[in-house]
DNA sequence: GCACCTTTAGGATGATTGTCCTAGATCGTC
DNA sequence: GACGATCTAGGACAATCATCCTAAAGGTGC
């Protein structure tokens, strides 16, 4: 259990604590109280909170990229993986009830602190939309995908952030159900131009 | 120009920076700078950061009320009336890029921080709500008005969301005229019950 | 011109912040 | 079992935070 581990202990911690109190309002003792060390300690592995945040950022990222990636490999139309997107609000609703969408918030609030990082937390978001984009085009949505996958990127922002407020689980599963049965008439439409 | 007066520069002030920067990361102190008075002043004023964040509150409540009033003096159609709150997005536009939705925001902020004023916060959400439903219901949507209220509140927060990470005009536009679109169908849709 | 209330100024306070430093503990390697 | 590298602990630092205090200025009524 040597320092990789501590690292990675600190990493998830944070992960944690920006995604439940934000990222402003954490602190290098909230972080080290939640890990069990001492400030000292977690100097050595991060000298400045920015430093941590990136590194949060970059866990993000692959654990998101990981995740779609799973999605792939099981195969399945890309219908079907637009549909797992899409069921990530059913999935993690308590999460998201708590405290929003773990991407959105994020870049919401390094956007407004005018955060150097602001562009990187992004790419998160753009790691979403350019992979919608490319199950869309698969699907055979053309010029259409990008807005496409915009619109169901959008819509999964939108029911995290009234989630949140209203903690409506019926009102959740009512959107799931119509983005759903959106995606399966847009699937039907293209489809339906082989012909 | 008596404390009136000052006190409602401090609210003014306040609004803006909670909005720009976030409610948390404000201090005293820019507030003060804003307002450019003492903090001691500002202290006769507010005694606590809740006391001012209670007053933006207020504020804003008042504002979108008068707003939500204001349109439904104008006069017009339900169907009309929805659409000044859809366009919103695009009046704003260049606010909603740098700093996302007022409203959204802060209840997102204000739940991460589980800040005893969240659920005043939030009341403006639930204005928004009230208000589409009653319009709605006005379309003639019935049980539905709930439903679609919701939808059109929760489409406004993933494009506001949206539009602050990716700075896209062309994606708002498209949004908007789709959500119109969508609403001129139902419109459409309620009147043929009618007959 | 005096008394009174509202408003303003600015310094003081204790807590917390991010950051830094030094000293000790633990480890693998020889 | 000794040595150097890695890791940990905890105190110190200046800055900033929300909050509080006292004193003076400004205005109003008599």
């Amino acid at each position: 259990m040597a320092g990789k581990a501590t690292r990675q202990q600190i990493v998830d911690a944070a992960d944690q604590l920006f995604y439940s109190q934000g990222f402003d309002h954490t602190s290098f003792a909230d972080i080290a109280a939640a890990v069990e060390i001492s400030r000292g300690n977690f100097y050595y592995h991060f000298r400045t909170k920015d430093e941590i945040l990136d590194a949060v950022i970059a866990k993000r990222l692959a654990d998101r990229q990981a995740l779609l990636a799973s999605w792939d490999e099981r195969g399945g139309t890309a219908q079907q993986r637009i549909a797992c997107f899409i069921r990530i609000v059913i999935i993690n609703q308590s999460k998201i009830m708590a405290w929003g969408c773990p991407v959105g918030t994020l870049t919401s609030e390094l956007e407004k602190l005018e955060h150097a990082s602001r562009n990187r937390a992004n790419e998160i978001m753009a790691l979403f939309r350019d992979w919608l984009v490319a199950r869309f085009e698969e699907m055979g949505s053309g010029a259409a995908a990008q807005e496409h996958a915009l619109h169901v990127l959008s819509w999964s922002q939108g029911v995290a952030t009234l989630a949140q407020t209203f903690k409506d689980e019926a009102f959740v599963r009512r959107e799931v159900e119509q983005i759903l049965a959106w995606l399966e008439d847009l699937a039907d439409g293209e489809r339906s131009k082989d012909f």
